[in-house]
Order: structure tokens, then sequence, then C-alpha cells
DNA sequence: GAAACGAATGAAATCGTTTTCATACTTATA
DNA sequence: TATAAGTATGAAAACGATTTCATTCGTTTC
């Protein structure tokens, strides 16, 4: 392990210059940078990590929260992030908080402990004001999930217009009994789908039931046993509207299997549309988010912030949802009723 | 920004004795370490990572390598990793190579800078001799992936009977035209899934023939690529054994587009088990591979290795595959006439 | 009662950089 | 020609922790 030390020792020059050298700051002549480089080349030298991070204040480390990655969504989301903060030579730390407050508290103390130089939270699980004190330390940026009560940057994408453009693709093919699927009570998120959701309703005159809500739906289990819930209640939905494709799957998988036909018994709109919504029978008519912009404004937010050492700035930037149409709601019996 | 300077004029005591406190270290009065906590309650102190590392010549950091995060495959690997990994108090940095030579040999320099403790390859895109130097600078063990002249811990899954069992299953049913994706020409995964798909063919005395190759398959549209390209040739596979479950469900999806009747005009096997495999139509015969256990070893021996400073030692951990029999093999048109 | 030992503490060195400040030399400017 | 301005370099101080070594004090032990 060479340090700099021993190259300055090779080229009989101090550790400032060869420091120079490395930093491509001025005022090094020509002959010695070429000394230098070359002792670097012969010596294997390449700086440490630890020493620059403790030296400048600075690790080139950001921290993505996320509750699981192995959610296509989140996959996604970290793919996209991973690469635009590679872009800006970031390395990105990988934090699951797994729906867990404590998790997601636990992993801030890098922020804390000055092991990364941001924090992108792509999930919250925590009331703002336990995150908040944490901005002492460093930028937080919220991509995807937001708080109204937070001053921070967010990136986020227009989910009111979202759940708005989905239900009321339905309430066009003429379903009034629609059902409404989403993930976690305490996502901003979800609770703007459902504004969006009951938005486009009252516009066209149609009440919502409780009953047709479910509120916890994640995964592809959840998807089947809503179905079953579904079927239990005395006035069944002829359409149900979902926060994910991969609950979208999991109902029609299920319906299909009790002998439903989708969309003609029911019709299924997705959420994020993820490769699966192509490779189902039918194929899911979803949202379409645009991740990769997301992902790469973040990124560009928080490399501004850590520069600029303002954290307490609450700046908005959105980005639109687009519906993408189909065979799962399309030629539903009640739309082929009505023509 | 508290320092371990500030606790220590704050309680009157030397830097030396708080570090001892911080670190539970022996000879401390019960009355000083009290003193101690309280200041470092009161200052809202926390050590310094950086310092830390510089001090401990060590991050707390691995580093994951992956050719992309996308792949359910890798994600589930990457979710395992991140846990295993946080249990033993460490961070998981993810690299995704997408494929790329100098990406990942550039994502190495992590491991040279000090920037990790060690590395972790799920995927190799370098020769060996490329990779080895690295091993002067810390620990690097191979999950998923392996290479025969690498001198280092590997953790695997047995690909040559994961071929094997598959194929067979599609012999047992009577197939003899049996086409063979896989990804990458590179990877031993793929090379040695072959040689167990050609051990079973053997077995059988079934002849296997070039033009049934299609070794480039890795999304969903290359599989629908290779139906294609399958129906193209004059004598038509009545069975194809694909690398991953993306690739057999983009298969199938073109196939039934066509008009094929899936397992009756085509059997087909996947691979991983993902999750999409129980949610088309026909669900998907497929192997699993025990990516939890696998990655909970790989970490096991990464930290074991970085303890004992010990990184050139060819050590293999290989784990069982498990044929996962669903409705895309079962019942095919060979298998009906031979009943 | 002296020697030996263990417990409690601190001064200073160390990890490997970057940066500040000082210094020396060269060249342009009045 | 004296002065200012720029160029090139190095010594030493930081960054914030941990650890080595020395010191002090109290308690055994013979």
């Amino acid at each position: 392990m060479a340090t700099i030390e021993d190259v300055a020792k090779l080229t009989g020059l101090s550790r400032t210059t060869v420091s120079r050298v490395i930093n491509n700051h001025p005022y090094v002549s020509e002959e010695k940078r070429k000394l230098v480089l070359e002792a670097m080349e012969k010596l294997g030298y390449v700086p440490n990590s630890s020493a620059r991070s403790l030296r400048n204040q600075k690790t080139s480390i950001l921290a993505l929260f996320i509750p699981r990655i192995t959610n296509p969504f989140f996959s996604e989301l970290v793919e996209a992030t991973e690469i635009a903060a590679a872009e800006y030579g970031y390395q990105l730390i990988i934090c699951q908080t797994r729906y867990s407050p404590e998790k997601e508290l636990n992993y801030m103390n890098l922020l804390k402990t000055k092991q990364v130089d941001g924090v992108i939270l792509a999930s919250i699980q925590n009331e703002w004001k336990k995150l908040k004190p944490f901005l002492q330390y460093g930028p937080i940026v919220l991509c995807n999930e937001f708080d109204d009560r937070a001053n921070v940057p967010t990136v986020r994408l227009d989910q009111v217009y979202g759940g708005y453009i989905a239900t009321k693709h339905l309430l066009e093919q003429g379903h009034t009994k629609i059902a409404y699927c989403s993930g976690g009570y305490r996502s901003n998120v979800a609770k703007s789908r459902e504004i969006g959701f009951k938005k486009a309703l009252a516009e066209y005159k149609v009440s919502f039931h409780e009953q047709y809500a479910f509120r916890d739906a994640f995964h592809i289990a959840d998807g089947k046993r809503v179905f079953q819930k579904m079927m239990e209640l005395s006035e069944r939905p002829t359409a149900v509207f979902t926060g994910s494709d991969e609950v979208a799957a999991g109902i029609i998988s299920e319906a299909v299997k009790c002998g439903y036909r989708i969309p003609e018994d029911l019709a299924v709109v997705g959420f994020d549309n993820q490769a699966i919504t192509e490779l189902t029978n039918p194929t899911i008519t979803t949202v379409h988010q645009p991740v990769k912009q997301m992902a790469q404004k973040a990124v560009d937010v928080i490399v501004e912030k850590i520069q600029t050492k303002k954290y307490e700035t609450k700046e908005i930037y959105e980005f639109p949802l687009q519906l993408i149409v189909r065979a799962s709601t399309l030629g539903s019996k009640l739309h082929q009723r009505e023509a």
C-alpha cells in the first residue's frame, strides 16, 4: 500500500507537490508533474479514500432509502439512481427499510456519522419531525415519496393525476362499482392517488363505499387475497384500481383461476408499467411513471445541495404520469352493453 | 459537529478516555463512563466514520457487483446480501457493471482506494487475470458466477445439475427437439448449464443441433426474438430450455400471440423461479435457486476473509438447485401421444 | 515495609490526505 | 534598477478518531 509519502520520497519532492499533481492543481512544472506520474505508476499508488474523506469532509457516497429492492418499481429507481450518481462520481449505498421506522432511523445515522454526503428518501417510514433533525448533518432529498411538512427539495410524480386518469378510464368504460387498492396507509403517494381516484368518481357522480377499499396491498399475494375478499362482498365490484402492477397481476391470476374473465367480469388497472404488464393474459392497463427522469433529477438536486450546503429549501419538481391502456380494461361487459 | 475533543473538553477528560468509553474498552471508572456518556448525549456527538476508517483501516462497506439490478434474480440477490451485510454492521455499495468490462475494472478501484473492505462478484466481465491483481488490496469473493482459475472463495449453485434436471424433465415428457437459450457467452453459469443440458441429452441419446442454440437471450424482448427465430427453422423445436424466467415469459408471450399453445405446441422451462412464473398463463416450469442462502454464505465468508486477511484461498461452497414443475411443460402433445 | 501488580488516566504518535503559509526564484512593469 | 507580480516548491497544520506508552495511585504479597 504505497502512500503519498512514498511517492514524495521516490521523486525527491514533497507531499504537497504530489498532492498538487493528483488534484490537477496549478503551479507544478511539467517536469515534476511527469516525474510524479511516473512514480505513482511505478508504485501502483492510488489515493486512500478514507484519508481524503476525512480531510475533505466528503465521502462521495449517497444513501438511497427504499422499502425493499425486489419491488420492480424500486429496482428501476435504484438502477437509474446508481447510474446518475456514478456520472457525478458518487457511489450509492442501498438502505432497505423494509417498512420499519426503526430501521429507517438507524440508517439515518449514516448521515450523522458522515458516512454519506446525502440521503435520498424514496420512501418515508417516520414522521417528518423525527427525520428533520438529521438535516443539520447533511442534505435530504425526497424522491417519489413526499411530505407537505418537509422543508426539503422534493422530486415527485403527480400521483393525484395518476389516480385520476386511471379511474376516469374505468369510469369511461361504464364502471360504477370500482374497488380501490393501495399499499400503505402512511404513504402520501398512496393518499394522493386516492384523492385522484375519488376526484374522478365525484366527477362522474359515482359514490364510493369504504368496503371497496383495500389499503394494505403490496405484493402479488396481497392481490390474490384482495380478490378473495372482493368475492365475499354482497355487491361485487366490476373494476378495480390498484397501486401496483404486482397487485394487479395477483388479482388477475386469482380471478382467472376462479373462472373469472378479465376484463369482462372484472376490469383491472395497475400502476408502474412494469414488464409484467405485457406478459400476463390479458395484458394489464397501467400508469407509466417516468422513473429515470425522477431519479436523475433527484441526483442532480442532491449534488447541488451538497455543494451549496443549503439543505432547508422547499423546492418541488413534479413529473407527469401517463395512462397505458391494455387488455385488462378494454371491452368489458359493461362497455359492450352500452355499445 | 461535535468531535471527540469537544466531549473530552466538556468532561475535563482526555480523548483517550472518551475513546475508551465509545469502544467499550476496559479500565474506565464507572463514574467517568457516565460522565462521558452524558456529555456525548448532550453534544449529540457521534464518531466520524471517515476518521475511524482512516485510523482503523476499515470502512465497514462491501461492494456487490451485478450486471443490472432490474433483473429480478439480481434484485433478490441484492436484497439478501444487504440484509446479511447489515447483520454484520456492513453497508452495501451497488456496482452495476451493465456487462461492461471497463465499468467492472473501474468499480474495482473501490477496493484499491480502500473505499470498501471487500468485493463480492456476482457477475464477472473480465478475465480473472485482470481481476486478480486487486487481491493485494482486499478480499474478493465470487458469488453465483465463478471461474476455475480464480483462487478465491466461491459461493455458487450447481448449475450443471440445474441444466440437467430441467432438460431431463423435458426429455421425460418425450421431447427430442429441444432448443437451448442462455444469457452470455462469457458466463460460466451459462456454460455449466449447457454442460448439464447436453449431459441430459446424451443420456437420452438425443443429439443436439447448433441451430437450436441461442446464447444471447437476457430479457423479455430477447425471448420474443428467439421465438421468432425458432419459427424460421425448417424443423422447429417442440421444447425450449431457457436461462431465465424473463426469457421464458418472453417466448411464451410471443408464442401465444402467434397462436401457439403452451405446452402442447411448445414446452418451455425457465430458470430462477421468479414471481412471474406463477402469473403467466400457463405458469412456468422453472429451476429454483436458493439465493438467500447463497448471499448469506457469501457475506459470512467475506467477513471472515476481512478478519483473517487471507484472501487467496480456493474454497468452494455449493448449494443445490431444485426443479419446480408447472404448467408450461406438463401435458404436452408428445406426452399425451405416448400416454 | 518494600516490591510487585493492577486499575485508571493522559500525552502524543499515528492513519494518509489537503491546504495554508512561507519562501525562493523568475519575469514583467514603472 | 527597484518593485511588483507571478510561478514553483516545501514545512507543518489540519481533518477526527485510536492506540501505544508512560505515569500515577491504590492494593496485594512476601
